[in-house]
DNA sequence: CTTCTCCAAATTATAGATAATTTTTAATTC
DNA sequence: GAATTAAAAATTATCTATAATTTGGAGAAG
C-alpha cells in the first residue's frame, strides 16, 4: 500500500498548511481554527495542535496563548531578512559543498535551470529553483543547516507566490549559470559570492534600469 | 499572584526540558517518555507531546514517529557545523546591529565581559557570555535572525557544558574586548571578522602551543 | 428620540484531562 | 533461532474546564 513517508497525522497536516500558507492559499493574519482544520482532516485537535507547534516553529505561524494561532503575517523587512540569512546560510553550505560536487550534480543542476527558464507558471518555476539550489547545496552534508535553509526558502516561495500578480514571462537565469559555470571551473570562492549576490536580492528594489523604465515587479522577487 | 509570563504548560515544559538537556542533565540519546514527563510536571502527556515539537525544533530532541522521543546526539562535527552556521548568522546580526549601538550598549557588553572573566563557574561564564552576545546583537532589530541565533546558542552551551570536566580557571576574554574595541572606533566590519573567528572555533582542535604541551581541554570550547 | 458607552450574559474557542486504540518492544515458548 | 504472546508506550479520540469574544441591553449623554 503506498503509504506517505510521514507516519503521524500531526506532520501531515504541518506538511499540507505549511504548503497553503506558501502558496498563499491562507494569507497573512488568518486564523487557524484548531477543530475546524480537525474537522477537515477528519481527527481531533490534539494532531491539530502539535502541528501548530511546528508551523510556529518554521515561521509561518503565530500563536498567541489562549487566543489562537494565525498564519504569520510577512511585510518587506521580514523578506529581507529572510533573503539576508539564506545568503548567509547558503554561502556556507555551498563553501562545504564544493568539495564534494561532482559534474554529474551540476549537470543535474543545469538540467534544473533550464527547466526553471521553460517554466510555463511561478509554482513550476520555484520548484525548479528549489532543485537547484538543494542540489548543489546538499552535498555539504550538514543536515540542520539545509532544514534552517529549506525553512528560509520557504518564507522566500512564500513572498514570491504573493508578489507574483501579473502572468508568468520566461526568463533566463544568468546566476544560476554564472554559478554552474564558476563551480565547473573550481572557482568556488566566486559561486560562493554570486549566489550571496543573487539570494540577497530578494524583496530588494531593483536597480532602475533606465529612468521611468521601471521593470514589472516592483521589487526583485527570484532567488 | 506572581504568573511566569509563558501560560501555557507545554512552553513551560519545553522551557525546561531544554534548560535540562542543555546543561547536561538529561544526556544525549536518553528517551524521553511522555507519561513519565506528564508524571512529574502533574499533567497529562497532551502538553508534554506539544513541547516535544518544540524541542525537536530547536534541535534538542528527535522524534521518531511511533517510536518516541529523545535527547538529541551531537558530536563533534554537529557542533562545528552549529558554530559555522552561529558565526554567520552573528556576523549579519552584527553587521546590521552596529549602527544602532549606543556607548550604553558597549559599556553593558564590557561589564558582561568582566563578569564572565570573574565567573566562578562555567554556568556563570555561559551566562556572562550569552548576555554579551545578545548585548551586541540585538539591537539589530531582526527578530527572526535572533531567534536563530539563540537556538544556535543553546547547542553552543550544550557542548560547552559537556565538555568542560575539570574545575573552572578564570581567563580573560581577549576576543570580547577586541570586538568592543572595534565597534567602540567605528570598525564594524573589523569587529565582525573578529566575531566569526571568535565563534568559529567552537569545537575546533586548539592550535598545539607546544610538541607534547597540549591545553587541559581538547577543543576549544568557549564563545 | 437617537446614539454611544459600559456592563453582563451567552456563545465560541482554546487548553488540558481522561480514555481508547494501535504500534512497538520484550519475553517466553516451541 | 523463530514465532507467538504479553507488556509498555505512543498516537489519537472524546470529554471537560477555562478563558476570550461577541452580543444584547440598560443607562447616560447629546
Amino acid at each position: 500500500m503506498a503509504k506517505e513517508p510521514e507516519d503521524t497525522i500531526a506532520s501531515r497536516i504541518s506538511r499540507v498548511l505549511a504548503d497553503r500558507i506558501v502558496r498563499g492559499e491562507l494569507s497573512a493574519g488568518l486564523r487557524l481554527r484548531q477543530d475546524h482544520i480537525a474537522e477537515e482532516f477528519g481527527t481531533s485537535h490534539v494532531p491539530v495542535r502539535e502541528a501548530f507547534r511546528r508551523l510556529e516553529a518554521q515561521g509561518l505561524a503565530i500563536s498567541e496563548p489562549r487566543r489562537g494561532v494565525r498564519v504569520a503575517s510577512f511585510d518587506l523587512k521580514e523578506v529581507r531578512e529572510v533573503a539576508e540569512m539564506r545568503a548567509a546560510l547558503e554561502v556556507l553550505a555551498l563553501r562545504h559543498a564544493a568539495k564534494h560536487l561532482t559534474p554529474a550534480i551540476l549537470d543535474a543542476a543545469e538540467e534544473a535551470t533550464r527547466e526553471g527558464d521553460a517554466a510555463a507558471d511561478v509554482h513550476a518555476w520555484e520548484e525548479a529553483n528549489r532543485r537547484f539550489h538543494t542540489l548543489i547545496l546538499a552535498p555539504c552534508n550538514m543536515s540542520r543547516l539545509l532544514a534552517s535553509i529549506d525553512d528560509l526558502h520557504a518564507a522566500c516561495a512564500r513572498f514570491l507566490f504573493s508578489a507574483w500578480r501579473s502572468g508568468w514571462e520566461k526568463r533566463t537565469d544568468h546566476d544560476h549559470r554564472a554559478i554552474l559555470l564558476a563551480l565547473r571551473q573550481g572557482r568556488a570562492d566566486e559561486a560562493a559570492s554570486i549566489l550571496e549576490r543573487h539570494v540577497q536580492w530578494i524583496g530588494r528594489a531593483p536597480k532602475s534600469t533606465q529612468k521611468g523604465a521601471v521593470a514589472p515587479d516592483a521589487f526583485a522577487i527570484v532567488g
